[in-house]
Formats: structure tokens, sequence, C-alpha cells
RNA sequence: GGAACGGUAGUGUAAUGGAAGCACAUCGGUUUAUCAGACCGAAAGCAGAGGUUCAAGUCCUCUCCGUUCCUCCA
């Protein structure tokens, strides 16, 4: 129908005769003349109406509104000098039409793609084909798809092979709840829907597939966050016959790869690396945002020879009493809005937020009057703070000072502006515990997965102290997020068992459990290791969006609900009585 | 399982417990250079239920929906 895009014209094509095809992004109705803008997802083209082609197709012309569809043919025609439109890429020329053809009416929408406002979330879900004409979500598609085919290239040209796995499979009643699938023809039966292919991926390897690649949906019945969704997609992979550092390698290079497509930038490496203890120390988290500093420093000797209480008893309570330094953030945060970010930290379950502001003589604080002049220049030493900055502590237990300060870290970084929010900062977070040990059930419980691969020379403390041993496994972290994660698979029977002897697995449950991925292993498995890559959050940070609904085409509600379609629903009786179940809810 | 914030014409956004206003969209009209078109006019609204009060969009309780966070997500 078309001959060319909204988005391609210009000067160069005067005087042709062309056909446009598209939405009407707004209308202006001059009287004699009519001026239509002309959108799809290439862009926007001017489209004019002159009475001197016919009242009839002007008469036409006025009745068209927003997001009417239309077939415009006419002659490009540059556009005088007062009158180019410097906003359009096409503002250099516009189509004086001579035949109009209207396509489909549409009914007026309940708000405007071309808009400027932005319409509340429900209303836009509702309507997601009318929020998806918007440019911005037209761009992240767009990126999206370029992302994936660049990804998908960069593993074909390392030899890896793109496998499908079965969206119906066993549930495996670990991590994760799973979305059933009930079984028609299995009485009482269910599939469940993969929270990721890792077990498939594992038996790819066995099966001698020795580069797998694949970017799959995973399915996961949990809360949502801001960057997490019931479905989501993963680039997912293996290798067989490597060790940790190939794997790294491998996706180090991706990372140069996409950079270089992506933005022209020739990225460092190999990327930087990072202790889960030296994170948890110096930025209280295992996805530290690394754009800005801001580390956390620990004030033990001098929390513990203060006159203030609450530190002192912390710090006898085997407890810490840890802080941040904002750089120049002393006259930016007054006390009502200290009063604001005490109540941020409460929810990270802090009691509460001591503060120092830092002059030129020492510390000033309601607590100030608690510490030595020493102490106080032994604070200022530490933090290497300078007058005009602001220092905020927490004292607690080890776990809350470290979930508290990492939160208010980036709620400061953010707030104070301490990084180009354009920037992509990745890095490897390795070395993570093999086990954590569970206070509340008096066991040990897998950090990772119980297929981890532990470090050689830490399986010795298997007999003397479990919570040393280091796992192989690695997450890669942009921008404080969690953007891929990864282990080593063990392969020797006999490391396997001392998991699951360490877990209290016993052998009739792992049989049950995962017995079909033991026995796989058990037929010649090559070593492999691998990682799967949280593609939406990619796609999300290198737009720069903070809410991952934004870069995917029919996201769900925090509630898990579908609100262009209305799913989940009811179904039939009929329906139910295929699938031999009854529901029973309770009122 | 829990916490916080929010829901006002189609959309966005206002309104000390005392007359629900504005902008865009919609409908009718004027306008030959606009591109956030201009101008004249019209229509259209307090999520639902209960309560407090002389009086409730505003205060209270519950329900529903949305967002953010905690728990959770091996």
């Amino acid at each position: 129908m078309r001959t060319h895009t909204s988005g391609e014209l210009r000067l160069e094509n005067k005087d042709q005769v062309v056909t446009l095809c598209g939405w009407v992004n707004a209308q202006r109705d001059h009287g004699g003349l009519v001026f239509i803008d002309l959108r799809d997802r290439y862009g926007m083209t001017q489209v004019v109406f002159d009475p001197d082609n016919g009242a009839e197709m002007l008469n036409l012309a006025r009745s068209l509104r927003n997001e009417d569809v239309i077939e415009a043919t006419g002659k490009v025609v540059p556009r005088g000098e007062k009158l180019v439109n410097p906003k359009l890429a096409t503002g250099q020329i516009e189509i004086v039409v001579s035949k109009l053809t209207v396509l489909n009416r549409s009914k007026t929408p309940p708000f405007l793609p071309g808009s400027t406002e932005i319409a509340n979330e429900e209303i836009r879900l509702k309507h997601r084909y009318l929020d998806l004409r918007r440019p911005q979500l037209q761009e992240a598609m767009i990126f999206r798809h370029k992302f994936s085919k660049l990804v998908r290239d960069y593993f074909d040209k390392n030899g890896f092979l793109d496998i499908e796995t079965p969206m119906l499979g066993r549930s495996t009643p670990e991590g994760a709840r799973d979305y059933l699938v009930p079984s028609r023809v299995h009485e009482g039966a269910f599939y469940a829907l993969p929270q990721s292919p890792q077990i498939y991926k594992q038996m790819l390897m066995v099966a001698g597939f020795d580069r797998y690649m694949q970017i799959a949906r995973c399915f996961r019945d949990e809360d949502l966050r801001a960057d997490r969704q019931p479905e989501f997609t993963q680039i997912d992979v293996e290798m067989a016959f490597v060790k940790m550092e190939d794997i790294l390698g491998m996706i180090d290079g991706l990372v140069a790869y996409v950079m270089k497509e992506m933005r022209g930038i020739d990225h460092p490496l190999p990327l930087p690396r990072m202790s889960y203890r030296d994170a948890a120390e110096r930025f209280g988290s295992d996805k530290p945002d690394l754009r800005f500093g801001m580390e956390l420093k620990c004030l033990g000797e001098v929390a513990a020879r203060c006159g203030f209480g609450v530190f002192q008893t912390t710090i006898q309570n085997g407890g810490r009493v840890r802080g941040i330094c904002a750089v120049g953030g002393a006259p930016k945060y007054s006390r009502k809005v200290i009063d604001e970010l005490t109540e941020f930290v409460k929810t990270y379950g802090a009691q509460g937020l001591a503060f120092f502001r830092v002059n030129e003589t020492g510390l000033d604080s309601p607590i100030a009057k608690f510490f030595s002049e020493e102490d106080q220049q032994a604070i200022i030493a530490k933090f290497e703070a300078k007058p005009g900055d602001i220092i905020f502590c927490v004292a607690d237990k080890q776990k809350v000072t470290s979930a508290a300060l990492a939160a208010l870290r980036n709620r400061l970084g953010k707030e104070l502006q301490l990084y180009d929010p354009k920037q992509m900062h990745f890095s490897w977070l390795l070395d993570f515990p093999l086990f954590n040990w569970n206070e509340e059930d008096k066991r040990w419980d897998a950090e990772h997965h119980p297929f981890c691969d532990p470090v050689t020379e830490d399986v010795p403390f298997f007999e003397t102290d479990p919570g040393q041993i280091r796992a192989q496994s690695y997450d890669m972290i942009i921008n404080g997020y969690e953007a891929a994660s990864g282990s080593v698979r063990i392969h020797d029977p006999v490391v396997q068992q001392k998991v699951f002897d360490l877990l209290g697995i016993k052998e009739e449950e792992a049989e049950a459990r995962f017995g079909f991925l033991l026995d796989a292993l058990r037929y010649g498995a090559p070593p492999h290791a691998g990682v799967a890559l949280g593609l939406d959050r990619w796609v999300m940070l290198f737009l720069g969006n903070d809410n991952i609904r934004d870069v995917i085409a029919f996201p769900k509600t925090q509630k898990a609900a579908d609100m262009l379609t209305g799913a989940p629903a009811p179904v039939d009786d009929r329906q139910l009585r295929d699938l031999h179940i009854k529901v029973n809810t309770p009122k």
C-alpha cells in the first residue's frame, strides 16, 4: 500500500509522488487548509490538504480524528524557510495530498499516544496496544529486538547452538513457587512451567552439545517488584569442558560486543571482579552499584568506647555500628529530610539513623556530645570526611546495618547525582559461600542451588567449617542490579554426595526430587558450567529505565494480573471436569 | 503474611470540613501556514459500601484496584 514510511522522506525526495500509511497523531483544521501529523513506528510526517484538490477530500480530512488510520498519496514538497519544523526528522518537507483513503476510524482513545502527559499505568495496561504506540515503548521494543539479535549473533559466532527446552516440565519443589498446569490425561497430576531451563541445559551437556544458548521464558510464582515479573526472559547459556574462567571470559566478550554494537564503545576487559565478602563489607550488598563510591565504614572501636548508649549496647550485643558519608551532603539534608531518611531505613529493620554534620572544628550532631574530640577526629578520618559532608550511621546486627545502609547508599547516590545515569557499570561478584547457616531451622542451606561446585581447595572444609566453603559461582552486577548469575556444576558424584549429606538431603529424597538429573550425570557427564542473563533487566538498564514493565510488551500488574485480557480468570465447569479439578475457594 | 502511598469528567491535574475548577481529548461553530494551532460555545467527574458531622471529594472503618518496599524470589 505504501511507498515510504513516515520517518524517511527528506528534501532529496522533492517532487516525488508518494503514499504513506499511518495513524493520525494530530489534526489541525485551519478552515480552508487541514494539516495532519501522520505517525507510524518510523516517525512522523506532516501531510497537507489544500482546497485546490477538491472540497470532498478536504471535508474528509476535516473529519479525521486522533488515531484514525489513513492512506495518503501526494507530492513531496519542500517547506518554505520559515515553515520548517526542526523537531521532526521529516520537518524539511510535507506531503500535499491528492488522494486520501480512510483505512479505519478509531474510537476516541482513552489517552493519546502522542501526548506528552502519560496516563496512569492501570489505564495504559488496559489499553496496552495504544500505550505501545507511544514512541518511548516503540523504541524499547525495537531496542529489545536489536539486543536479542546481537546476543544470538554473538553466541552463534562462538559456536553455540540454540536449542529449545520444554515449557511443560516437572515441578521440583525447590526455590520459587511453580506455576502448575493440570494434566487432562493423567488424572490428578500436574506439569510445572519452568523457573529456568537449568535441568535441561545440564542434560544437553551430558548429551554432548557442549555450547548451548537459548533465549528462554521463565516463570516464578512469587511477589512482583519494579524489576521482577512472574514471567521473564533469560539468556540461558551452558558450556562443557570449561572452567569458571571460560564462562566469565565468554560473557566478558558478550559485554564488549554489545557495548561496541549498541554504543560504539570499546569496553575494557576483563570486567572488574569483587568478592562477596568485599562487597558485603564495603557496600553491605551482594549487588552493589559501583558507579559511585560512598563505601560503608565501621565505627567499631569508637562506638564501643563512646558515651552513646545505643552504640555501646549494640557493640556489646555483638552488633555493628557502620555508616556512610555523603560528600557535600550537610546543607542538602535538613532535619526534616533526615527524618524521612530515618523512616526509610526503618523499613529495612534499622531502629534509627544517627547523623553527623562535618564542620571545621569537628562533628555537629545531637549526639556529638557523646564523642570526645579525638573520637570525633577519628570518625572524620575514618570516612575521609571534609567540612560540608554528612555522615549517617546505623547501629544494629550486621545484617540490618548492611541492608539499611546499602539501601540508603543507593538512595543518596541517586539524589546527589553521584553518577551519570546513562553509564553502564559491569562487574562480577565472586566467591559466594556455598552454604548458609539457617539459624531458625538449625541447618545448612544451599546459597545458590545444590548442584553448584565448591572451590576445589575448600573441599576439606566440608568436615571442619562448611561456612568457609566458597562456591564456584558468579553474579554479574550492572548498576546495582543482579543481571546474570551462574555457576560451575558438580559433575563428581562424590562431591555431590557431600553436598547432599551436608544439606541433610537423604538418598531417597534426592532420587525422588532430582533423580532424573542425577541419573543423567552418571552417564559420562562432562565438566560443565553455565550462566543465565536477565534479558529484561539488561534492556531496562541499557534504556535507563527503572521499571521492567517498560521493556515488556504485555507485562502484568503487581498482583500478576493481565489488565488487557483479564487473566487469570475462572474457567468453565466443563474445563475443570476434564482436568479433574475441584475449585475450593474460602469465602 | 506485612508497611507506605495513591484512585476527582475520556485523560492529566487543582480545591481550610462549606458552590467541584483548569488543561487536553470529545461534540457544534469560525479560521489558508499550523506543527502543544488560535478563537467562540456545549457536554462530561469525586472507585464502591458504611460511619462521624448542621455540612464530607476532604475525617474514620471496610472492600476493590494500582504503585513502591519488607518477607519472598535455591
